[in-house]
DNA sequence: CGCACCCCCTGCCGGC
DNA sequence: TGCCGGCAGGGGGTGC
């Protein structure tokens, strides 16, 4: 579910909130999320202060006092919310963090596939990868160029591997390679450094527009104090089959590439 | 290297 | 109405 836009929205929603607060108490209710949570994980946590709320990819970080760092994936259904103390319990709350305001942190997941350690920070890159982020000045037209040298994979699929550019999952693979009149499927290899420099920019545009309209919400994402997001309204291609293409009125097309549902006009993108 | 095919899970939707 | 298969924004592993 979660991709940049919305970890950049909650990262945003919660740090004016939480940044310089103590956590005094951790409740793992569930361990069985990805990796599993380690056994130190509450004891890491709890009495710690919060120092800073970052995002690399589609990971929340939350810099320690003590130096380490709080990591938070969302998975697909991953939910992260700031709330006060009495908040009704949920089904699939898995982590309750209290803090010293009288307000938790609750990790609702029901899907379990998120992940939540924390870690030291040298090992930062071998747990999130090393993918260069889509709104960082080191993504440009000349590194994307590079990146799609000698690779047969399609566009969509090198641009939503985590290892290569962090933080595009399927909702914005779509929406960018829209946007850049690009067809999914198309070979990486076979991408010019125009097709390139269009796939960066748009990559900036309609990420800093989800950004802006707080995330896309399609059946279950929230920010991190519980809003919804609005960029779903906004989608020119992504699950929207058979639909007229926002530009040109012909229906849009889906398909799977690399196993994951593609949406694509084929009259715009070539 | 690329990809099909597994796995991890719950929830929802459409077809029958 | 209920059951069942398919599919969903995530990632990881295996084997060809």
């Amino acid at each position: 579910m979660p991709e940049l836009p919305e970890i950049e929205t909650v990262r945003r929603s919660l740090a004016p909130a939480i940044v310089g607060r103590r956590v005094v108490a951790v409740r793992v209710q569930e361990r069985r999320l990805r990796g599993g949570v380690a056994a130190s994980f509450a004891t890491a946590l709890a009495g710690r202060r919060i120092a800073e709320v970052t995002r690399r990819g589609k990971y929340l970080l939350a810099p320690l006092d003590d130096g380490r760092l709080w990591l938070v994936h969302l998975g697909m259904t991953g939910q992260l919310t700031l709330a006060p103390r009495d908040r009704p319990a949920r089904r699939h709350d898995h982590i309750v963090v209290e803090l010293d305001d009288g307000f938790v942190i609750t990790y609702n997941d029901p899907r379990r596939f998120g992940r939540m350690a924390v870690i030291a920070p040298s090992r930062l890159v071998a747990e999130t990868g090393e993918g260069v982020d889509p709104l960082d000045d080191a993504f440009s037209p000349a590194a994307l160029f590079a990146l799609t040298r000698a690779r047969r994979t399609p566009i969509k699929a090198l641009l939503m591997d985590q290892r290569r550019v962090a933080g595009v999952g399927n909702i914005y693979a779509n929406e960018i390679l829209f946007r850049a009149g690009v067809r999914p499927g198309r070979r990486a290899a076979r991408l010019a450094r125009d097709d390139c420099q269009r796939i960066v920019a748009a990559s900036r545009a309609v990420l800093m527009e989800a950004i802006r309209r707080g995330g896309s919400s399609i059946s279950d994402y929230r920010d991190g104090l519980g809003r919804e997001g609005w960029f779903q309204l906004d989608h020119c291609v992504y699950d929207r089959a058979g639909r007229p293409c926002p530009t040109c009125r012909t229906p849009i097309r889906t398909r799977v590439v690399v196993g994951r549902s593609t949406f694509y006009c084929p009259r715009c993108q070539k």
